[in-house]
DNA sequence: CAGAAAATGCAAGTCACTTGCATTTATTAT
DNA sequence: ATAATAAATGCAAGTGACTTGCATTTTCTG
């Protein structure tokens, strides 16, 4: 049973209102200007949840760092600027149909993917 | 100027000799074996260096948990079993025609890109 | 409103990886 | 070969993200 906490709302709150994927110590930061007794713990457990239910998806801007962004309607992916961070998401995931090819090749069962852009954005060129 | 040393060339073949990926955990305990008194980070050094030099490949197997797999000739990506962890490479990537339109489309130059499958191989199912 | 379960905050812990630095070792120029 | 020098190593300590245990607080349900 999931509770509707302050803290909770709190956090979803600041990702809603974000115009890119924070990390959890950016959301820990702004989400203490209201709940300045909040534990980063509590950001964690919370993150941890939010992306379980697929509320906020968590998106690897590199090795061992990742950001949270509130999930859109459909599947995505996304595409870093390695300079800026600027992130845009690609329209379409291009794996669906590939997905069944290899699966059929190698006889696994697929049940997720990663796939991740690298780049840089225009400004940054 | 990179130079040739046992400790490194002991990491490669263990390496070279791996059936499946090895985390740095697991070729530092088998380069051990051979050179009891190497420093985990020599291990990681050398595998950063490696990487870089494109002789191996950084595996994400999950979150914060990466392997390391000899390079194929050309680019692959790879399927590993969430379960067991056996990994088979997928020979053809799907990316590079997608790229150019994903380019074209955000005005973002592409540099890097990482691909993963995740799923249940035979045994697993 | 009481009781039970869930969530929080705090402190301490873990784990992978990094850094600084003195020492060793591989290459090079002599 | 040998000495000079630059790279690589090993060790110890540090970092940073995230986790865990536990007592306390809060939400929800009956």
């Amino acid at each position: 049973m999931v509770r509707k906490t302050k803290q909770r709302q709190a956090i979803l709150t600041v990702i809603q209102n974000a115009a890119k994927p924070l990390s959890a110590r950016e959301i820990y930061n702004m989400v203490k200007v209201q709940h300045p007794s909040i534990a980063l713990t509590t950001i964690y457990r919370n993150l941890d949840l939010l992306t379980e239910q697929q509320v906020v998806s968590k998106l690897r801007v590199r090795d061992n760092e990742y950001s949270y962004i509130l999930n859109a309607k459909e599947h995505r992916h996304y595409l870093v600027c390695l300079s800026c961070h600027k992130t845009v998401s690609v329209k379409k995931c291009p794996f669906d149909v590939f997905a069944a090819k290899v699966a059929a090749d190698t006889g696994y069962e697929i049940v997720a993917h990663d796939f991740q852009l690298y780049g840089y954005c225009r400004n940054c060129r």
